[in-house]
DNA sequence: TTAAGTGCAAATATTTTGCTGTCAC
DNA sequence: GTGACAGCAAAATATTTGCACTTAA
């Protein structure tokens, strides 16, 4: 498993609170469980999959059900209010989940040490010009993961 | 033989028997399963998941396990000769494998229709490029998997 | 020959679904 | 009050492991 303290977590540029204000606008209905878990996932300073955030919201709230975590993260995935990642299954086949940027980043996962970096380019806005002009795809959001040595530990064996 | 007809499938730019020799001149045993998964594997005209890569390599040889499908994908993995794909999960949980390419290229996943295109951009070069000088990582491998609407099912709902 | 690989069964891991009672609005 | 939501149990899906037999080199 990744280290519990990452130094580097999901980039922290929104409101606190902006998840639970953007589900209220939506017209969805806020319950304690989900305050719960929206302040887990929002709070975080690394990538969590489901089993962490379920961990995370039950040492506040000791009844949440691993099912209502599950059921929240699709209502946000739905919204398009989190992104739903791999990290490349460096550590299991589970699924992470971050806050969704205001701005798209890439994922620098370290195949040595397992610690995920992010990354942004406007090289890549401009890829995804290109996709829209050579292919008439309309691109709706981007997803990559990079896999490599960081460079502490490039520095360390290469 | 593999025709479960798709449009674009993963690129053919090696040549045939690749995986075999690459196994091979890596001093790994090859048994008459294996060579019958790697010739699905190099065979697809798209990207398969493991339950439909088994399908295919029982067509050939009924008593092929589904385990034996799974040893080998990580097989080819730990040896770099396959990426494994998520392809943003728009027909189940599974992952999908594609041997990997000489060029890495991008998967244009549409929501609407669930085809998957692929996509090659010299500016990504560039992005790695810059990866490497602004933060020292030493870039292995990339996957860009990116959500839209491709030019059909654009055009039939905007 | 013999270490590596296979099939089978079972375990593990992750996520989803059906149902019934509860709570936010 | 009522329709959406939570918890529980169980199912569905995806992947891995233990073990005895087989086979490629």
């Amino acid at each position: 498993m990744l280290q519990e303290q990452t130094d580097l977590g999901p980039g922290k540029l929104l409101p606190p609170g902006y998840l639970q204000d953007q589900l209220v606008a939506r017209g969805v209905r806020l319950t304690r469980q989900r305050r719960v878990i929206l302040r887990v996932i929002e709070d975080a300073r690394r990538h969590l999959d489901a089993a962490t955030i379920l961990r995370f919201a039950q040492k506040e709230d000791e009844t949440i059900d691993r099912v209502t975590v599950y059921r929240t993260l699709n209502l946000l995935k739905r919204h398009g209010l989190i992104d739903e990642l791999d990290l490349l299954h460096l550590s299991g086949g589970s699924h992470y989940y971050e806050q969704r940027p205001p701005r798209q980043h890439m994922h620098l996962a370290c195949l040595r040490c397992g610690q995920v970096e992010e990354f942004a380019s406007p090289l890549f806005d401009k890829i995804k010009g290109q996709i829209q002009r050579e292919r008439g795809f309309r691109v709706a959001f981007a997803r990559v993961e990079i896999g490599g040595y960081c460079q502490k530990c490039a520095g360390n064996q290469a």
